[in-house]
DNA sequence: TCTTTAGTTCACAATTACCGAACAATAGAA
DNA sequence: TTCTATTGTTCGGTAATTGTGAACTAAAGA
């Protein structure tokens, strides 16, 4: 929940949902069209995979970030579905 | 999101959802059995009634607060239901 | 080896949360 | 009315958390 409720990470979450192949932190920036430091964005990625939302894996120099779908459907039926829409609800998009 | 990522709000909300009749300061902080400030306990209610989760009406010398269900369900719906579950499946009870 | 790109770690600054003390509001007793 | 008890809010300082730049690591290609 604690790393859901940041409005950057459930960004990040609302657009790997939408990258089939997953993103790397690069990508998410200029997707978010928010200045964010490098720094800043591997935070934000680390507790995202701290608490099991998200896995990464290296693809040569970058690294590739998706959404831990089956799990967390499979412990919390209907919860990431539910925020995400209502995160898109107050942000429109 | 923010007001339900806390593990002490997210409890009294759970504990607000069990009493019918609405509860007050004092009454959470003895049904969590955790020793909270009345200060802290005021912060938290604040928070969760600026958020619109819950509203609260005196009743001569007490606060009384409820969830706003109703509110809730037509906008985000699911979405507590959802939360709650996945709390009450982390934190036992 | 040198360079480039992607990401992490660390230390410090900025922000936020917690808590005690003082205050406000209500109700009942003296 | 005044005094007292109870509930909750506000305020200021401190503790904890978060954000950020700089230095560093890792991988790939020239």
């Amino acid at each position: 929940m604690h790393a859901l409720s940041d409005p950057v990470r459930i960004s990040i979450v609302a657009e790997l949902r939408k990258a089939e192949e997953g993103l790397n932190c690069v990508e998410t920036t200029s997707r978010l069209k928010c200045t964010m430091p490098k720094s800043t964005c591997s935070q934000h990625y680390r507790i995202l995979r701290e608490s099991g939302i998200i896995y990464s894996e290296r693809r040569g120099v970058e690294l590739t970030s998706k959404v831990r779908r089956k799990e967390l459907d499979s412990r919390f039926p209907g919860l990431l579905d539910a925020i995400l829409k209502a995160w898109r609800r107050e942000h429109g998009e």
